[in-house]
DNA sequence: ACAAATTCGTTCGTATACAAACAAGTTAAG
DNA sequence: CTTAACTTGTTTGTATACGAACGAATTTGT
C-alpha cells in the first residue's frame, strides 16, 4: 500500500551536435524558411520543465515519507485538515487543489486506514465533515519534520537567495 | 478519448485569522512551545506550489490543444520522435521523461491513432523502433505553434526578465 | 565460451488528475 | 412560495505516473 519512488530515471539530452546535419550552405546566420520541428526544443518549454520538476520533487518526498506510507496529497490533506480541526470535503479539495473526484479517493483512502474521520453535518446534510483521528494526529505530529526536510532537500540546488526569488517566481505562475 | 481542462479550482486560502482562536494570554510575542502544526505552512511548500504550477500548465495546455486531441505528454512523444526520426521505446521514455510502463501506455495511444508507427530492430530484437506517419508528422507540424503559445501563456504572469531567472532556477532544481 | 549483469519491453496494482453526468440538498430570484 | 441556480459529493471513464516482478535478448566480466 505504501508506494515508493526511486530518483526518477535520467533524461537523455541532445548530444552534441545540434541537429541540422547536411545543409551548412553558408556560414552566414541562416533564416530559416519552414518554421517547424527544429525551433521546437521541448526541453525548453516549462511545461516539460514543471513536470520534470515535479517528478524529482516526488521522489524526494516519497523516499523520505515511506516510512509513513503517505503519499504528497495525503499528506497535504491531514495538513490541511489540522489547520482547519473540522472541514468539508469539497472544502478540503480547494484548499490543497484537488478537485472532488481526486479528493474523495484520498479521503477514502485516509479513512480506511483511519486516519480520519467523517461525521455528519446537521446544518447542510450534503456535506461530510472531516477530522484527525488520534492515530492521524499522531502520525501527522511525527511527520512534520519530514516535510520540512522534503522542501530543504527539493531546493538543496538552489542559493538562499536564489530560493526566496524562485519561490516569489513560482507563486507568480501559479 | 481527448482530454479537456479547465482551469484548476481556486485555492482557498487562510482567511484572515491566523488560526489560533481563543488563547490570547497576553499580547506579546507568543514563544510557541510545541514546534508542531503551527509552522507547516503547506501554502508555502515548493512541493504543493508546484504541483499547482503543473496544474495551471496542464490546464492551459489542453485548452489550447484540445482541437488536436492531444495530451502533454502525447505532444512531447511526437515532438521527440521528429527530433530523432526514429527512436526505440524506451530510450523515448528516456527523452521524454517518462518510465517504461508510462511510455507504453503512451505509444499505445499513439500508434492506435495512428500518428505513429513501429519497426521491429533487426541488430537488437528487444527493440521496437518508433517514427511518425505522415498524419503525425502533419498534425505536428500544425501543433507545434500552439506548443509555443502555451509556453507563453503559462510564463505571461512574468516580465521577460523574471521569466529567465525563472527558466535558469527551475532547470537548476529539475 | 559462459555465467552474471544489464537492458528492453510488458503486465499488474495503486494513486493522482480531471471531464462529464448525476442525485440530493441548499440558496437565490421572482 | 416556488422555481431556478448553485453546491456537495458520487460515479464512470480516460490518462499519466510509478513500483515491482517478469521473460527475452544483449552485453559484460572473467
Amino acid at each position: 500500500m505504501p508506494r515508493r519512488y526511486t530518483i526518477a530515471p535520467a533524461i537523455e539530452y541532445r548530444e552534441g551536435s545540434n541537429g541540422r546535419h547536411g545543409d551548412r550552405r553558408l556560414a552566414v546566420p541562416e533564416v530559416r524558411s519552414r518554421v517547424s520541428a527544429g525551433d521546437y526544443r521541448l526541453d525548453e518549454q516549462i511545461g516539460f520543465l514543471l513536470r520534470r520538476a515535479q517528478q524529482r520533487a516526488t521522489a524526494i518526498f516519497t523516499a523520505r515519507f515511506a516510512g509513513y506510507g503517505l503519499t504528497p496529497t495525503q499528506f497535504a490533506a491531514l495538513a490541511k485538515i489540522a489547520d482547519e480541526g473540522e472541514v468539508s470535503q469539497n472544502r478540503l479539495g480547494r484548499l490543497t487543489a484537488m478537485d472532488p473526484a481526486t479528493m474523495k479517493g484520498v479521503t477514502d483512502r485516509l479513512s480506511e486506514r483511519g486516519l480520519i474521520a467523517a461525521r455528519a453535518d446537521q446544518e447542510d446534510r450534503r456535506r461530510t465533515q472531516w477530522r484527525l483521528t488520534d492515530p492521524g494526529a499522531a502520525l501527522l505530529a511525527a511527520a512534520y519534520g519530514d516535510g520540512f526536510a522534503v522542501t530543504a532537500e527539493i531546493l538543496d540546488p538552489l542559493s538562499p537567495r536564489e530560493r526566496a526569488t524562485f519561490l516569489r517566481l513560482l507563486e507568480k505562475i501559479t
